[in-house]
DNA sequence: GCAAGGTC
């Protein structure tokens, strides 16, 4: 007999609590232990048909095509769970966790009580797991709860001695609220078989159209997104600005739409009247402002994923790749909601730094700054941020083996993490204005010291053309007609996603990669992944159209969840509150979405032949004699630019010429190129090319 | 066939 039997929430955890109390059975603060481990939810809902009991409501919660049967009574389940399937990457097979519970329930038959200590998530996730087991095995004595700070020997023992008692889980907060949660994600699943039924009446041969308060956010906001891009008109626009020799630019601020359209011309004859007003002017008021900027806060998982998108990695193969590596202890815990790290946690890589340098190639003599900043600092960050574990590899070539991305992920967590051991970037802020028009300014940073950002630089692939200005400004600058244009709305992508998703506190560390991995994986994918850019597959777009309007789409349904949840876990609202938002919710989806399905046809295109939607809009074309005489045919626009009579005149007389674009990164610059005979398939045409690089 | 949340 044991006094009391430790349920860590991952083998992981085990280990190192085995590290902290002398092994994995014991003494401890005085009181006889075992620790055994479960390996996430070891248990989960049953079937809807299963948690009912009338053979009448059987059926009527079978159904994916009687849309009278829903929304569903949520009294009317049990709420009962079941063995979990657990899918072994390793073997390819699914396990039930049937035998994880019993033998966890030997285990317990031999300890006076149970301490879950499990991992103490914001959400309550980890006490909602530990209940999971507690009630599957029945367990009647009692319960105690322990939160560390991290896994650290230190900080556990800490944890031991502040144990409390929770043996009434309906007293819970942390438990309460969770299951609370879990509860109405699971009554939301109503809306995928809502989307199903809405699809396929409209004609449409669908698998699932999955929807859930991320599925839908993400596929709506790609889609509305995808809209905007093809709505977009570039209208360019004509405004003074004046030049020094060395190319620094001076303008005016225009803060709001009124100043813009005072200081902006849609034609470039008002724009050039307008700048004859402006004569040569002397620049005036320079000033330089040494600054100092601390490196930017450690990457998260998704931010990973998005950096290694861009390298042509998948999420679904970094996810696996990051899981084989933390397993093998290269790096930390992947699927971690902390941004920051404890000192604890800081002092154990402290050791290691200069060999996990080596290994990545970061230079060593810029690791001088051995003090955790405030920014990087928490006081409780149960698994840390996302960096290099204290076992160092020997080199980056050994981690072949754990997958292709193998490398790229751990240079970029290693160089991420090794920036925070520099010191500040150091910089030259430089202002001036003109003399005769001080509102025309200017303003540049000339680096002084790299420091932290010649180890990581998150700004680093952006690979934006950037001409090297010298940093003298002036002595005078003349007035100019700058072309410029609404910008274009961003592509879709990972990162994009990724950022919106943390804005809204949608999912969390471990699902915001995950569901994206889900959405742009399989045969039924939503989204189409290439090199980090995202756009909806015909299914994605039918599971986006259906959900346009709804609650389910919008991403304040997830705030008002959570809202309800932090009420419950502080005991002041009652659980039944938030489930039965789940219910107002199909409610008011329900008839949203089969109205939607009627706009299918017309927004999805065919129901037939999804090819069939895809008609490529013929290209405006520009026909005349090129120097050589003879009549070619050419685009006349180029990257969303226009040519103007007078480029087009250029161009036919094999000149070069150069006006503004905007690559597809959403960043201006200059495009710089002549018209040429090309070959595209196989197939010759005429048209611009640009002289990238030259 | 379904969610999102854990985990491997």
């Amino acid at each position: 007999m044991v006094d009391l039997l430790i349920l860590a929430e991952k083998a992981s955890a085990a280990k190192h609590m085995a590290k902290a109390f002398g092994g994995m059975t014991g003494t401890v603060a005085d009181k006889t232990y075992k620790i055994v481990h479960a390996h996430g939810h070891l248990m989960e809902f049953k079937e809807p048909e299963k948690m009912v009991t009338t053979e009448e409501d059987k059926q009527r919660y079978s159904s994916w095509s009687d849309m009278k049967t829903m929304p569903w009574n949520e009294a009317d389940f049990s709420w009962a769970k079941t063995y979990a399937k657990s899918y072994n990457s390793y073997t390819k097979k699914s396990k039930s966790t049937r035998e994880d519970i019993t033998a966890i329930k030997a285990e317990a038959a031999n300890a006076e009580s149970i301490l879950l200590a499990t991992d103490n998530d914001p959400s309550g996730e980890g006490d909602l797991l530990g209940w999971e087991i507690v009630n599957a095995i029945k367990w009647k004595k009692k319960v105690y709860r322990i939160r560390f700070a991290d896994e650290t020997p230190k900080s556990l023992n800490q944890a031991l001695q502040q144990m409390v008692e929770i043996t009434d889980q309906f007293k819970q907060g942390e438990y309460l609220k969770s299951d609370a949660r879990s509860k109405w994600d699971f009554l939301s699943m109503q809306l995928t078989r809502i989307s199903t039924y809405a699809a396929r009446q409209a004609g449409y041969r669908v698998k699932v159209i999955n929807q859930g308060r991320l599925k839908s956010v993400i596929v709506l906001k790609i889609w509305q997104q995808q809209q905007l891009i093809d709505q977009y008109i570039k209208t360019p626009y004509f405004e003074a600005k004046f030049k020094d020799p060395a190319g620094h630019i001076f303008a005016r601020n225009l803060k709001d739409d009124q100043q813009k359209q005072a200081a902006r011309f849609t034609d470039e004859k008002s724009g050039r009247e307008d700048i004859a007003k402006y004569t040569k002017s002397p620049v005036a008021n320079i000033k330089r402002v040494r600054k100092f900027q601390a490196p930017g806060s450690m990457i998260d998982l998704a931010k990973l994923g998005s950096i290694l998108a861009k390298q042509g990695f998948n999420s679904k193969e970094v996810l696996a790749t990051y899981q084989k590596m933390y397993e093998a202890e290269i790096v930390s815990y992947p699927r971690t909601e902390d941004k920051k790290i404890t000192q604890e946690q800081y002092n154990e890589l402290l050791p290691v730094i200069d060999a996990i340098a080596a290994v990545v190639g970061a230079n060593q003599q810029l690791l001088t700054h051995r003090v955790l900043r405030s920014k990087h600092h928490a006081n409780e960050a149960a698994h840390g941020a996302n960096r290099p574990g204290v076992k160092v590899p020997n080199s980056l070539s050994a981690l072949t083996k754990y997958g292709p991305s193998a490398q790229a992920i751990y240079r970029t967590l290693a160089l991420n993490y090794l920036a925070i051991l520099g010191e500040d970037y150091e910089f030259e802020r430089v202002t001036a204005e003109l003399e005769k028009y001080p509102e025309f300014k200017t303003g540049f940073n000339v680096p002084v010291k790299l420091n932290y950002k010649a180890i990581f630089d998150d700004t680093e692939g952006d690979d934006e053309p950037t001409e090297a200005k010298s940093d003298e400004v002036g002595p005078e600058a003349e007035p100019f007609v700058y072309q410029g244009a609404n910008p274009k709305p961003t592509r879709p992508s990972a990162d994009w996603i990724g950022k919106f998703l943390e804005k809204h506190n949608i999912g969390t560390g471990a699902t915001r990669l995950g569901v994206q991995a889900q959405l742009t994986s399989g045969k039924n994918a939503f989204i189409l992944e290439k090199r980090g850019f995202y756009t909806l597959t015909q299914p994605g777009t039918i599971a986006a159209v259906l959900v346009r309007d709804s609650w389910i789409g919008s991403p304040s349904i997830t705030k008002q969840l959570f809202d309800h949840m932090d009420a419950v876990g502080k005991l002041n609202e009652v659980p039944s509150v938030v489930v039965n938002s789940a219910t107002k919710v199909i409610e008011h989806d329900l008839p949203i979405i089969l109205k939607n399905s009627q706009e299918l046809a017309q927004l999805v295109g065919s129901s037939q032949n999804v090819k069939s939607v895809k008609k490529f809009k013929a290209k405006p074309k520009t026909k005349g004699q090129y120097l050589d005489g003879q009549e070619i045919e050419f685009s006349s626009t180029w990257g969303g630019h226009q040519f103007t009579a007078d480029e087009i005149q250029k161009m036919l007389q094999g000149s070069i010429i150069s006006f503004d674009a905007t690559s597809k990164y959403g960043k201006a610059y200059t495009a710089t190129g002549t018209l040429k005979q090309q070959t595209y398939k196989g197939k010759k045409f005429w048209g611009f090319k640009a002289n990238f690089g030259k």
